[in-house]
DNA sequence: GTTGCTATGCAATGGTATTGCATTTTTTTA
DNA sequence: TAAAAAAATGCAATACCATTGCATAGCAAC
């Protein structure tokens, strides 16, 4: 049993073929993905499938999606232990000129001090302007 | 001259009366609204036209964009003074059982702290759960 | 008043997200 | 092990939001 394989079996997930290469090629990628992003990485595979098992993994606490405004939603894995909890989370890192959305995982979300009343769940939170590698 | 007109002028948008309505309308909101929120409180107004209208007045500073996760775009205007940098904007809270945007404009972005070599330019703050109105 | 630019309105299009249903695969139970 | 149940997959279809093209109307400058 390897490592993705225990991921899914601790979040109560199934293993199955698709997802485990799901799990694979995610983890490849520098970048948070979109489900189009995701299609591409493959040759035979059935769009609708991905988006499910996109979904189903973000349900499970497996990924977490991020709305970087461009329209398409973006996916990466969580880190070991996240609990996608307000306090688990990172900021997300969206490039102007590459275009592409980083996960700033060492970059924890600030405490927001909401007014009175307001009970936080979940935080959204994208940066843009121009990433690391393309600022030089 | 009216204060919507005034602001129109200092902005270098022409004054019509499309314009204005829509400053109007939008000024009476508690909360951003998207686009088919803005079609509904009009009668015979043209779709695109309201679009284009927003468009226009995000690119001049007159209205901010939010993009809240629900797949439409919500918009609200700036505060007087905003010049919509990263500095002047506030976070915004999604409701998730009334499900509306809310600007919490006296609640700015903390500083985010980005990994050296990051140049910030915007930022979309969204935090979700319960608004003070729904938690009673 | 005429010319030209801008705003408006209608039509059409493109893209992402989402659901329904039939089929296959996996798991459970007898 | 075979049958039954549950879940995953694949294809089709749909809904919704965003966006552009083009023709017309309105305003502004000359």
């Amino acid at each position: 049993m390897n490592a993705f394989e225990n991921i899914l079996h601790e979040k109560h997930v199934r293993s199955t073929a698709m997802r485990l290469l799901v799990m694979d090629t995610l983890a490849k990628q520098q970048t948070a993905i979109s489900l189009h992003d995701l299609e591409a990485a493959f040759e035979h595979a059935d769009r609708i499938t991905l988006y499910r098992t996109l979904k189903t993994f973000e349900e499970k606490g497996i990924v977490h999606s991020i709305e970087d405004g461009t329209g398409a939603t973006k996916y990466a894995l969580c880190e070991p232990g996240c609990q996608c909890s307000p306090q688990d989370l990172h900021i997300h890192f969206y490039c102007n000129k590459c275009e592409k959305t980083y996960c700033l995982s060492k970059s924890k979300i600030p405490d927001l001090g909401l007014p009175k009343g307001y009970q936080l769940q979940e935080v959204n939170l994208v940066a843009k302007g121009v990433c690391n590698r393309c600022s030089d």
